[in-house]
DNA sequence: TTCTTACTTGGCTATATTGCCAAATAAGAA
DNA sequence: TTCTTATTTGGCAATATAGCCAAGTAAGAA
């Protein structure tokens, strides 16, 4: 494994850690919908203004939404809504897994 | 946002983040190749064993790789294989990020 | 049984992430 | 200018993650 390649997926991994908190998730789903300032999505979250500012600041570094300042107010945009193929896998992931929970129930191969 | 939409949140962040570092995306986009076991992923991705071995654990409780046992060899394969079109699209983030670079180079726009 | 190979788990330290509060900044309004 | 609203940043404590070594387990060979 070459530096090169090793540097490649080191990329993506800084990419698809920023996708990886549920905060975020929320963000980029509600975005799907059309720019958001701060604010609201503060209000979405449920967390406090600098919690959410700095998650949207993990957003914007991994190049995955961008910004439209109007006076005080900012706006976040989508820059990349391919992102939105990407849940259905995960979707399809958390169904197979539930999927294989309901047989381990059935026949009662639970674990310990 | 009900319990509901933040478990579902939760849970997606959960698989996400099982993805999220790059020993994992070295593994996963091997195991498109078909199925290996765990000394040939220690060999390609360069760690200890033990440390692959805990990286394959976190892949498995996500439900993206299951095992198959022969003797002592454990075999990991891929469960969800729909994780690869999900590549094309951090790749393209990864692409646009290095343009939007290249213009700040350009224009003269680089930040301090 | 003992040895070897393949893998997992425990334990530890180092490092990174999260979330809050408080303080700083920025743009308008008064 | 001062006040207010919108947002970002600094700092800190709590928690989570990563990687190594050492020890444990498991299956087959000798």
């Amino acid at each position: 494994m070459d530096k090169k390649m090793i540097a490649k997926y080191e990329e993506q991994a800084r990419i698809i850690k920023a996708l990886s908190h549920p905060s975020r998730l929320i963000i980029i789903d509600e975005l799907h919908s059309g720019r958001r300032c701060v604010s609201e999505l503060t209000e979405l979250v449920g967390s406090d203004t600098s919690t959410v500012s700095k998650h949207l600041s993990v957003l914007k570094n991994a190049g995955l939404v961008f910004v439209e300042k109007e006076g005080t107010t900012v706006f976040y945009n989508l820059r990349m809504p391919c992102i939105l193929d990407f849940f259905s896998c995960i979707e399809s992931v958390i169904e197979a897994n539930a999927l294989g929970q309901m047989e381990n129930v059935i026949s009662c191969k639970t674990k310990k």
